[in-house]
RNA sequence: GGGCGCGUAGCUCAGCUGGUCAGAGCACCUCGCUUACACCGAGGGGGUCGCCCGUUCGAGUCGGGCCGCGCCCACCA
């Protein structure tokens, strides 16, 4: 034991240990009753860890810790999601290179030495992938750094990466799988786009932004003998898109319009007024026009009332060439419809938008100013333009109508806190379409697929060829099918490879099977999965969570864990949510430096499950003080400690064990429902009372030469040192084993978990009753005395003549049984004992001899 | 528009199934270097528990209605 103990340096001692004596090392012999499987978030490499990522982890690493010292077998791996979007655009900024699919493998390819930003080097895939793994192989270091400076108790065995080829085969196994039993299909249609990424986006990765925008009135012509109409858009720009007009199926003022056709203004198409009844009345002129595509509301009319497709946008948001006159693009005065459009074509939404408007203005047809409104716009939750709607041809997974199980799935999963549950069922019941998984993209899990092109070089989109299982993982952009020959790639009579990568979260939905090893190692898996549980923050229960239960029920038609721990977020001290875009975050390096990887941990775990909590350094400096706080009592209670005896006879001793046995049973409650916080508050708030009481109070007893009176304190000291060092060990795993080595073999984190029970037997060895009442009235009269002492302007060993204590005849006959521990823990040389009604002491301070 | 959560001392928050729950830490003030700890200890001031009804012998604690904040979802033309 040190002479003056000190948290420095311990993450770094006890870490090494922990790794040589592989501490959290899963054992893979542990019959199933026993593991407690994680099913752990691979953080997304993509730069740095924030404290958010430390406050969430420390939780899951807390009921991990748990776990092991209840006697589970902890699978606890970490992985790393190394694929998609983010990656890439990191690559794309620290090298200076942009992703070309046309470009030639160059295999003696290095990256500029001076990346530009503006110039970007033009490179292959597979040069392009091999820069995202070496960028993402660093990172991946850095994080591994950290998680083990913060003492998450991880078995860094078991590492996955999201890209790495387990993870591919896993992915492309299980794509097959549902592609056999037609949960997964491939379909053209109207899709969520990204015109910048360039990609295909999924519900899930939208979000609303307001954005200031405008309402015009525009007026639609007769085509026939029916009235002229108007109709309210922010999107002018569509009007060439334009493919029917819409009013409520229940609305009067329309109804000689209904029925009738009308000319669209600029470009003379004839649009039929038809009904729907998702048509406002009251919105506007209760008259919609309907686009290819200008909303998701266009595409349900679209589909439901069969209209045409008028496409005049490209993937890269710029409006197309069209064909006016050809079938589809008929005008009543196509050379009109012709030098009107040449003024919107090629240029972006925007620019066309404000085209439009001028053009309108000049030929009459638009009624009054525009309006400016701000109104919520669609964006892909990472991209900076508007989500369009363009048709294009997109792998799916049936989600829609699977909806019901899922929703009973998701109640029979225990939620932590419960409530987070609505956030999943309002999801899957407003679901609008099934799951889009394939991206325009590179890094990131391709499809094994290829498909056959035939004599005339068309696509046979609806054969596809795929890979074996036992080929996996297969890159159709490099790899062969069965039968062909490396040169037939793009020939006529020979095959392409389907061009497209995973979404991301195509994968992580995996990360349960992934972990585990579906497929590879069927007895790990057998022995993880369903796994117990998934800890996650409350962001992406749409997306990871919502994925994860739907691929388990699919392909094994079970929950894929029985437990969802959902933690909050990290806000700021503005309370903004932390995010690199807001420029908020704070890296955690710093803090763990500063502070400690325990007090940072004692912030994370103070955060309850599901609650937001803002930053505050504040309570790293408690949870410091916490630390060491153990440090001292620990060293107090354990140094040259008299030999213990055989029972604890003392009654505050027993009656100090009592209530510590209390905390036990409600720490131990707290965690089973995952409330790590309440478990953590507990034995903090009993400890500090422990500490400024107890351990005061029995000084005398601890330090008297004679084995007969220290032998019931020894023993309470030990018992309940080992509880404390034990309760606290999933919240400061340092300072605990550093305190643990001192006087115990092993780890403090492999030790078991106290036992009320065990207490509760140790604290009635004393055979008696009234042990709590003397405990409280004990500590009650001290605290009277130190108040008498700091008013007197005295120190606490100021000697005491006489303290006269008025109270019941019961509460002094208890205070009798610990007033040994009194008087010399209040240095009290006559204690007088009065029954009274009321509690009440009277001090009579010695002298001061200082004057 | 629907749903969820939150509103308790200046700040961050505990208060689980109604009756020592009016609390903790920080901050503030005063005192004390007492042999575990000055990275400390002792003590103090400070709140009509968002508002209004109701249930009850009794309500931060339950029910209803408001107000405010945050988040999620929504077919937002």
């Amino acid at each position: 034991m040190p002479e003056r103990p000190t948290l420095d340096g311990l993450e770094q001692r006890w870490s090494a240990v922990w790794e040589r004596e592989g501490a959290y090392r899963f054992d893979r012999g542990a019959p199933r009753e026993r593991v407690y499987s994680i099913d752990t978030p691979p953080p997304t490499v993509s730069g740095s860890l924030h404290v958010g990522h430390v406050f969430s982890y420390t939780h899951t690493d807390a009921i991990a810790r748990y776990q092991r010292m209840r006697g589970m077998e902890v699978f606890y791996p970490m992985g790393w999601d190394d694929n998609g979007l983010p990656t890439e655009r990191r690559v794309q900024n620290h090298f200076g290179v942009r992703c070309d699919p046309l470009v030639p493998h160059d295999p003696s390819f290095a990256p500029p030495a001076e990346p530009s930003e503006k110039e970007p080097v033009a490179i292959s895939r597979p040069n392009f992938v091999e820069l995202c793994l070496r960028l993402t192989e660093t990172d991946e270091q850095a994080f591994e750094q950290l998680w083990r400076t913060l003492g998450l108790s991880v078995d860094w065995s078991m590492t996955y990466t999201t890209i790495g080829e387990q993870a591919q085969r896993i992915s492309q196994r299980s794509f097959l799988r549902l592609l056999e039993s037609g949960e997964a299909y491939q379909l053209e249609a109207p899709t969520l786009w990204d015109v910048d990424f360039q990609t295909a986006v999924a519900q899930a990765e939208l979000e609303d932004r307001e954005r200031q925008g405008a309402m015009h009135r525009v007026r639609f012509a007769a085509a026939g003998g029916g009235p002229d109409a108007l109709i309210e858009t922010t999107r002018p720009e569509l009007i060439a898109a334009c493919v029917a007009v819409l009013a409520h199926p229940g609305d009067e003022r329309r109804r000689e319009l209904v029925g009738t056709e009308l000319q669209t203004p600029l470009f003379g198409t004839r649009v039929p007024v038809l009904t729907h009844p998702l048509v406002d009345p009251e919105k506007g002129t209760g008259l919609v026009m309907v686009c290819t595509f200008g909303d998701l509301t266009d595409v349900v009319w679209w589909r439901e009332l069969s209209l045409p497709v008028r496409s005049v946008l490209g993937p890269d948001g710029r409006l197309l060439e069209v064909p006016w006159g050809a079938p589809g693009w008929e005008s009543a005065d196509v050379e009109r419809a012709v030098a009107s459009y040449a003024e919107l074509q090629g240029r972006t939404v925007n620019q066309a938008r404000r085209r439009s408007v001028e053009l309108l203005e000049q030929s009459g047809d638009l009624v009054g100013e525009p309006e400016p409104v701000t109104r919520p716009v669609k964006f892909f939750e990472k991209g900076e333009r508007p989500v369009e709607i363009i048709t294009s041809r997109q792998w799916f997974i049936r989600a829609m109508e699977h909806r019901e199980q899922l929703i009973a799935a998701g109640r029979e999963l225990s939620w932590h806190p419960p409530y987070m549950r609505a956030r999943f069922e309002d999801w899957v019941q407003g679901l609008s379409g099934d799951w889009n998984i394939s991206r325009q993209r590179f890094f990131g899990v391709p499809f094994p697929v290829w498909y056959p092109i035939d004599e005339s070089g068309a696509v046979l989109h609806e054969q596809p060829i795929t890979a074996r299982e036992e080929q996996l993982p297969v890159d159709p952009s490099t790899d062969v099918p069965d039968g062909y020959e490396p040169r037939q790639r793009g020939q006529p009579g020979g095959f392409a490879g389907d061009p497209d990568v995973m979404d991301t979260w195509a994968t992580s939905s995996l990360t349960p099977q992934i972990a585990g090893h579906a497929g590879e190692d069927e007895d790990l898996f057998a022995r993880v999965f369903p796994m117990d549980l998934r800890p996650q923050a409350h962001d992406i229960i749409r997306t990871w969570l919502f994925t994860t239960i739907l691929r388990s029920q699919l392909e094994y038609g079970t929950l894929p864990w029985r437990n969802a721990a959902i933690s909050g977020w990290v806000l700021d001290p503005d309370r903004k949510k932390m995010s690199k875009s807001k420029g908020n975050v704070v890296t955690p390096m710093h803090l763990l430096e500063e502070y400690g990887a325990d007090a940072v941990r004692y912030w994370a775990a103070s955060g309850r499950p599901g609650t937001d909590t803002a930053f505050d350094p504040k309570q790293m400096k408690d949870g410091r003080r916490l630390a060491v706080k153990l440090l001292n009592a620990s060293k107090f209670a354990l140094a040259d400690l008299p030999p213990e005896g055989e029972a604890v006879t003392h009654p505050l001793d027993s009656a100090m064990l009592a209530r510590l046995a209390a905390v036990v049973a409600e720490a131990t409650a707290s965690f089973e429902d995952y409330d790590y916080a309440r478990a953590l508050e507990r034995t903090e708030r009993f400890f500090w009372w422990y500490c400024d009481f107890y351990l005061e109070l029995v000084k005398g007893r601890r330090y008297d030469a004679s084995p007969h009176a220290a032998a019931s304190v020894s023993r309470a000291l030990r018992l309940s040192l080992s509880v404390f060092q034990r309760l606290l060990a999933p919240f400061l795993p340092f300072v605990t084993e550093e305190v643990w080595s001192w006087w115990q073999e092993g780890s403090v984190h492999r030790a078991p978990w106290p036992l009320a029970e065990e207490l509760a037997a140790a604290a009635a060895g004393a055979g008696r009753n009234g042990e709590e009442m003397a405990l409280a009235v004990t500590a009650d009269v001290l605290r009277e005395v130190r108040k008498a002492k700091t008013q007197a302007r005295r120190g606490m060993r100021a000697p005491v003549r006489r303290v006269v204590v008025r109270d019941t005849a019961q509460r002094l006959q208890a205070l009798e049984l610990g007033s040994d521990d009194l008087v010399a823990a209040g240095a009290i040389e006559l204690l007088e004992p009065v029954e009274d009604e009321e509690f009440a002491v009277e001090v009579e301070l010695a002298p001061d001899p200082s004057g």
